[in-house]
Formats: C-alpha cells, structure tokens, sequence
DNA sequence: GTCTATACCCAGATAGAC
DNA sequence: GTCTATCTGGGTATAGAC
C-alpha cells in the first residue's frame, strides 16, 4: 500500500472515531508515518481528503439497483424471503470494515456538511422510502394487503424503523458490537416488518 | 437579563447551531457584546458553559413523570385518547423554543460527548422503552392485545419511528420548518401508533 | 516524495489596570 | 465586571533543500 492509499485509509479511520474537525493533519501524518507537509503531495488539503472519502462511498453505495421484476418474483416466495432479500443487498455492501467506518462519518458529519446532508436525505432516505412505495404498491396489487392502507405512511413505519437502529448503533453504541449489530439488525428489522405487514395483509395471507 | 444569562443563552443558539467544536469564545463574547476575556468572570472555561447547558436540560426533562394509574385511565378512554394524552406531555417540554435547540446540541454532540451519550441512551432511549413496555403489558391484562405478542419488539416498533423523525429534523431538516414538525410529529406518530396496535389487537377492539 | 523550517492564523485562557 | 494586552499552543499550509 503506498502511501496515498495509507492517508486515505488512516483518514477513514481518525475522522470516523472523531470527526472530520477533530482530526489534524499532523495526527493523520504521524498515523501514516510520514511528516505533516508530506500529505500535500497526496492531496492538496484536508478538505480534499474529506471529498475524495465521500466521492469513494457514494459511487460504492449507488451502484446497487434492486430490479423491480426480481422484487416481484422474491414476493411471490412469500413477504419473509422477500424481505430477507433485500436486506441482504444492502447490508452486504455495509458489511465491509471501511463502509461501516464512512457510514458513521457520514452520520456524524450530516448535520452541518451540506454534501453528506444531501447525500443522506436523497440517497439513504428519500430514495428507498420510494423503492417500498413501489413495493406495497405491488403488494396491493397482488392483493397481498389492503385496498385502503397508506403507501406512504406504511413505507416510513416500516423503514425508519431501520434507521433507528443505524443512527442508535453509530450514536451510542459505536464501535461495541459492530458484528453483533450487522446480525441483530437482520433478525430485529424482519420482525418489525412482520408487525407492519400484520396490520394490513388481508386475511389468510401469510 | 445580566451579562451571565446573556453568555448562556447565546452559548445554546451558537452550540446548538455549529456544535461545540465549531463556537470560539470569542464569537460568544462578540454576540453578547463583551470581549472574550470577560466571559471568564461567569464561567471558569468554555466547557463550563457546556455543562450547565447540559444540567439546565436534564433537569428539565427529568421531571415529567407520567403516573402509571393516570395512564390507565387514559388508556380505557380509547387507544387514540391515551396515545395523545402521553405524547403531549413530551412535545410541550420540547416546544419551548432553547429545549428545540438544546436537543439538536445533544444529538449532534452525543457521538463523542460522554455525559451527552448516556443520558440520550438512558433517558431518551431506555427509559421510555421501559415505559411503553409497561403500557403494553397492561393492555395485555386488559385484553387489548393478543398475548401470544413480544413486548419489548413492539415498545421498539412504535417507539423507535418517533425517535428517527426527531433525528430526520434535528439533522437533515433543522432549523427549517420547526413548528411544522412539532405538528406533523404528532399526527405521523399517531398513525404510526395506529399501525403497530392493529397489528396485535384483538378482535373487536378499537 | 520526503524532509526541515517557518509563516500565519485562531484557539482558550490569564494578568493586571480601571 | 469589563477592559487591553499578552501568553501559549495548536491548527493548515507553503518554500525550498535533498
């Protein structure tokens, strides 16, 4: 690994345990093992360091499509194998040491980065609250749950259950438990999605 | 309002807006209309001023009981009177304009500010957990819901919805829209409530 | 590409006059 | 209680030798 590749991994490191102002530029030097004015060869300033970590998670993290027609087959399977599929993709690409790192930086940082906050409300938000629009719209049509139920309420009481447990994990609980919270994540959003789809399948669907 | 007041009011607008980190004494000083050296007659350091902050909230948070057999009552009064009832018992503490503004400090504090961390854990997150437990199992004993149901999933399921909107406001959406999201915070969780109830009720009740 | 040396700035905090 | 003046330390970044 050179030594390009060693700042920018250290960084991913020091910024996500203490944020992007809470790390100097002589911290990540003497992390690397070089002096301090050899990182600008590398990168011509802190904040560029930073963008070039948000240009690596958001190419890594939108590049993951579900297709609507493999949705579709998987809720013929049932809503449980459904549901395990796609939570699988996502925690998959969340799975790697680096991405959990970058995805407590981004939750960190939200609140006064205009890029991440953006990124955050269209990307993490926004954008799959639409993708389970789209599925209970499916689900109602396949006359899986009822005619009258609210798309778009049941997609966030379903989705930002999830979320929760994201912020809840890199909040609070952060880096205790990293594994155990990939595992419980599955298990405990599976169940909350049973609850949801309780309340408005229609009888004598499982 | 004395110089003192001043400090510690423009101290939770400043905080709360740019974070601990991101507020110098002197910008503090200059929005009070003093110099920076006269701070330290009324605090001792820059985390002194954090610190009441924090005793100021916890001190106003921690005393809202709601009494169990109140509750009770409520809860016989109908599923919708009793959810009511509970949440703008929390939503009049948080209206007031600097608990608005102190909650965003804590969020955005809490990955790294210890004392922030475990009163958010303990009395934000668990504590209620714990109380809505409660609430379910009575609706248990008086054959609401179905008793074949796990407690604690649900207390999470209901409860953890609220939490992300709280955190959807205070990062990504913050300061825009605040007395709208008091709003639709209570119409949202309702519905939410909504959800999670019918998906355990028994048969027949409303 | 890495080093030493240094410029420049702004941070938190203190001393002592008034 | 507030001021001016100042200390000390740490931050980002650059110049120029090797």
């Amino acid at each position: 690994m050179n030594n390009k590749e060693k700042i920018f991994n250290v960084s991913i490191d020091l910024f996500s345990q203490y944020g992007f102002d809470g790390v100097s530029v002589r911290q990540i030097a003497s992390e690397v093992g070089i002096k301090e004015s050899s990182i600008y060869n590398h990168y011509s300033s802190k904040q560029a360091i930073m963008n070039s970590i948000l240009d690596y998670y958001v190419e890594e993290m939108t590049n993951d499509e579900i297709p609507l027609d493999q949705a579709s087959i998987n809720l013929d399977k049932g809503f449980d194998f459904f549901y395990k599929a796609g939570c699988d993709a996502f925690l998959s690409k969340l799975k790697e040491d680096k991405m959990m790192k970058i995805t407590r930086l981004f939750f960190i940082e939200s609140y006064h980065n205009e890029e991440v906050k953006s990124f955050l409300k269209k990307s993490i938000i926004e954008g799959p609250i639409e993708g389970w629009m789209v599925l209970f719209n499916l689900m109602k049509s396949k006359k899986l749950i009822k005619d009258d139920c609210d798309v778009r309420q049941l997609s966030e009481s379903f989705f930002y259950y999830g979320m929760f447990l994201l912020y809840e994990h890199f909040f609070i609980n952060y880096p205790e438990d990293d594994d155990k919270f990939l595992e419980d994540f599955l298990t405990k959003t599976e169940k909350h999605a049973r609850t949801i789809f309780d309340s408005v399948k229609i009888e004598g669907i499982k």
